[in-house]
DNA sequence: CCGTCACAGCTTTTT
DNA sequence: GCTGTGACGG
């Protein structure tokens, strides 16, 4: 294969060097020159490996050493925002131009698909189009698989075997364990899961599992229950997760000659997050690496966050021990952050112990940069709002929303930030949202609610057209999508037209015909019934439902259990197009072009590697951060697992990083007084700036002062805020005043949920809401026209109270409050 | 077979 | 306080 030689001088010579920090979500591809055809590419091979090498000169002499020291093992410790990827990256170029390896004798792991997919980027734009070449970068477990497949029958599966999801692996253990006669209550399916889980990650076998650890599940079946899981998964060809690193140790340990063939295969061995690696992964890298030793394991152990999941920071405090005459290299030139986000990190982490040590430093020499600030705030509620309100404020001043993100430690912290930008129209997209909305069964139902109110939703239509199964196959579709695609029109207005005629067979035909149908039937009922009744119509009369009833697979009672689950939830929305676009927004993060200007929300953990301009750390108490349970169960370990979060946290921000506390949060549902992080007192004072935030209820601690004190609506008058006065928010508020609307109301939003459940505090904005609506009537009129910053035009149809029901032109009939129209 | 009631749990998450 | 799950009864 010549793909190696696909990088030509041609294609080095105008390589700009990607700002050298971690991948970042929506970073685009750096440039990549126009390559020549293939002809040039061909010659290009002919011609001696490039000597100069341009794509080395931007690398300092720290990456530079990581990328050329090729031989033997390497470990390069990379701080936060040193360029890892980068160094990774251009050391796979580097070996494929110096002709060390044709690309299909590298191996490359890394923990996510995500990741993977970046570092293919990379090396393509640096490389030129021989990515394809590189069949093994990929996941831990993609490259299990692809190594298993070829050699399943040694260890007793066949080539085709089914990998299960973590719901089938529930399912199958709550049947061992009822057929061993337990009681399925007190030992719960999911509770043995993670703990094979860990005896997995652990490179246990059955019989490898300590006495009194197999002893712990099941008065005393838990070695049982194992092998039990195992024996079955074998009868059903099948291998869970942990299998496929499990499995493929096996086959290394039991069949030397499968091994020396991957070990002579992989000349080059490179390693991501190394510090996130378990002892099953360590185990299977060091069966490969024994071979030629050529391993390069990149990572940061004060980034190792995953603990919790098996990862063993060990694997990487032991290198040098593992990996005889390893060398260890130190990336601590820091390109991502200012002087002061630097400091504090550093500052923070240093209360770890057990460190390999780092110390990063960096040129940045900006005396305008902003201290890393720190601020008091009321509560959750007034913590979502003042964010909202300091985001709008910077996106006034020209910075994208893209540069901004809010990392939370807990992923319930994440709703109250979304109900208020629903509230401001501020765009946002939640990164790593719940599972739910990518099951199967909820992705078809939705096909079904999208195409129903969108007729031109072609990706939902070609979803369910043949689910159930209708006999609509690809014969049927191929002529829609044909005529689609020449009229320019979406598919299901191409069915109607395809009907009318003779081009299609009677019985699909009919078929289709009776579907379009259907739709147009549920679409005329859209106004007049409830959306939840009309959405149970949908999938009742389309057959949907009942094709899970008759499906006899262990599976399909949980599908309709979310199905069920689907409808409730649509409950809390006022329309189904209300909910389909909050689906959306949830789901949007992974299918999402990323086009969209839009502030990340995300947890602390799946922020790690993304980089921004802007970092809001909100939640930053006792018991939250550092979590409660992670102290209850890790004890001091736990400790400094969080505090390296933390660190994570604060060394994602560029310029700046905004760190928040509350005075009072909602635990469990109880509004507890809250204790400051312990992490605030560790930060270096001269980086920090505590920020006086107009919204000062007189700190943290004043005493008598609940949580309905008096002060706090002071608080949440955006009126008396004093630094806010020309955001956004601000203007929409006064425009709203001015037309004396309540302002600030929650739970109205656009479209957003109903606010009724809320307690706590809240009830004080329903009360001021309350007021506004009995002392002042909406200023507006049915009939007149208004524009709407999220929905655009419309006209008002009915009024109650400051809500109105607006029939716009482009979204349909929705609720809103008069607060965020405005009349034209 | 479905609905209702009571009760437990309630961090992070990839594959 | 809320939500998901499991047992029980109609």
């Amino acid at each position: 294969m010549s793909t190696s030689g696909g990088m030509g001088d041609d294609d080095l010579d105008g390589w700009d060097l990607p700002a050298p920090q971690g991948p970042k979500a929506h970073e685009p591809a750096p440039p990549r020159p126009a390559t020549g055809g293939i002809a040039q590419r061909a010659m290009a091979a002919v011609r001696p490996a490039p000597v100069a090498v341009d794509y080395l000169a931007g690398l300092n002499p720290e990456q530079r050493e990581a990328v050329e020291t090729l031989d033997g093992p390497v470990l390069v410790l990379a701080g936060a925002g040193t360029g890892k990827t980068r160094v990774l990256t251009t050391r796979i170029a580097h070996i494929l131009a110096t002709r060390r390896a044709f690309p299909s004798q590298i191996l490359a792991v890394t923990f996510t698909n995500k990741a993977a997919r970046e570092m293919k980027q990379r090396i393509s734009a640096l490389v030129g189009e021989s990515v394809e070449g590189m069949p093994w970068l990929g996941t831990f477990h993609s490259i299990g698989v692809k190594i298993l497949r070829r050699h399943a029958e040694l260890v007793g599966l066949r080539p085709d075997f089914s990998i299960l999801d973590t719901d089938d692996q529930i399912r199958l253990i709550k049947q061992l364990i009822e057929a061993e006669g337990l009681d399925a209550k007190r030992w719960p399916a999911r509770q043995f899961a993670s703990l094979m889980d860990g005896w997995k990650n652990r490179g246990l076998t059955p019989e490898q599992v300590s006495e009194g650890e197999g002893r712990s599940f099941g008065n005393g079946k838990g070695r049982k229950l194992y092998q039990d899981y195992q024996e079955r998964l074998t009868v059903l060809n099948a291998a869970d997760f942990g299998d496929l690193l499990l499995l493929t140790i096996r086959l290394f340990r039991e069949h030397p000659e499968v091994l020396k063939g991957f070990q002579d295969r992989f000349r080059f061995m490179l390693v991501d997050e190394y510090q996130d690696t378990n002892i099953a992964q360590y185990l299977w890298l060091r069966l490969l690496a024994q071979g030629n030793k050529n391993i390069c394991c990149v990572g940061d152990d004060d980034q190792s966050i995953y603990g919790w999941r098996g990862a063993e920071v060990d694997n990487i405090l032991r290198f040098d021990h593992d990996f005889p005459g390893a060398k260890v290299i130190r990336l601590e030139r820091n390109y991502r952050s200012t002087a002061h986000i630097l400091a504090a990190a550093s500052h923070l982490i240093a209360k770890n112990e057990g460190r390999l040590g780092k110390t990063l430093f960096t040129d940045h020499d900006d005396p305008e940069a902003e201290r890393v600030s720190v601020a008091n705030v009321w509560d959750s509620e007034e913590e979502a709002r003042t964010i909202g309100d300091e985001i709008e404020d910077l996106q006034r001043h020209g910075h994208a929303l893209n540069d901004i993100a809010i990392l939370v430690r807990a992923s319930f912290q994440m709703r109250e930030f979304e109900d208020r930008f629903i509230t401001l129209g501020l765009n946002y997209r939640v990164i790593g949202g719940p599972r739910f909305y990518e099951r199967m069964e909820i992705r078809d139902a939705l096909a079904y609610f999208r195409a129903t109110i969108q007729t031109s939703d072609d990706l939902a239509f070609e979803r369910i057209v043949n689910t159930p199964k209708r006999g609509l196959g690809d014969a049927s579709l191929k002529q829609v999508h044909a005529l689609a695609r020449a009229q320019n029109i979406p598919l299901m207005q191409a069915a109607s037209l395809l009907v009318e005629t003779e081009e299609l067979r009677a019985k699909p035909r009919n078929t289709l015909k009776n579907l379009l149908a259907d739709f147009a039937r549920w679409r005329a009922q859209i106004e007049t019934m409830r959306h939840t009744d009309l959405a149970e119509i949908i999938l009742d009369e389309s057959g949907y439902t009942e094709m899970w009833r008759n499906d006899r697979s262990a599976d399909a009672p949980g599908r309709l259990e979310n199905l069920k689950e689907l409808i409730r939830s649509m409950d809390e929305f006022e329309s189904m197009a209300g909910f389909l676009e909050h689906i959306s927004l949830v789901m949007d993060r992974d299918s999402g072009d990323g086009s969209d200007d839009a502030v990340s929300i995300m947890t602390l953990h799946s922020a790690k590697g993304l980089e921004f301009d802007t970092v809001f750390l909100p939640g930053w108490e006792e018991g939250l951060f550092p979590h409660q349970r992670a102290l209850d169960e890790s004890g001091k370990a736990g400790l400094e697992e969080e505090r390296r979060l933390a660190y994570v946290g604060i060394t994602r921000g560029k310029k700046r990083v905004r760190i928040r506390f509350t005075a009072n949060r909602r635990v469990h549902g109880m509004w507890q007084t809250s204790i400051p992080s312990r992490f605030l007192d560790e930060l270096p004072e001269e980086h920090v700036e505590v920020a006086e935030q107009s919204s000062s209820y007189g700190g943290y601690g004043s005493s008598g002062m609940g949580p309905y004190g008096a002060s706090r609506f002071d608080t949440r008058d955006p009126f008396a805020g004093g630094n806010s006065y020309s955001t956004p928010g601000w203007q929409r508020a006064q425009r709203s005043r001015e037309n004396g609307g309540g302002g600030f109301s929650e739970g109205g939003g656009s479209f957003g949920r109903k606010g009724a459940s809320r307690g706590g505090p809240k009830t004080i904005e329903g009360e001021l809401v309350a007021k506004s609506v009995t002392e002042t009537a909406s200023a507006y009129s049915v009939g007149e026209r208004i524009f709407h910053l999220k929905f655009g035009y419309g006209r008002v149809a009915s009024i109650d109270g400051n809500k109105l029901t607006i029939e716009f032109e482009k979204a349909g009939r929705k609720k809103v409050l008069d607060s965020f129209v405005e009349a034209v």
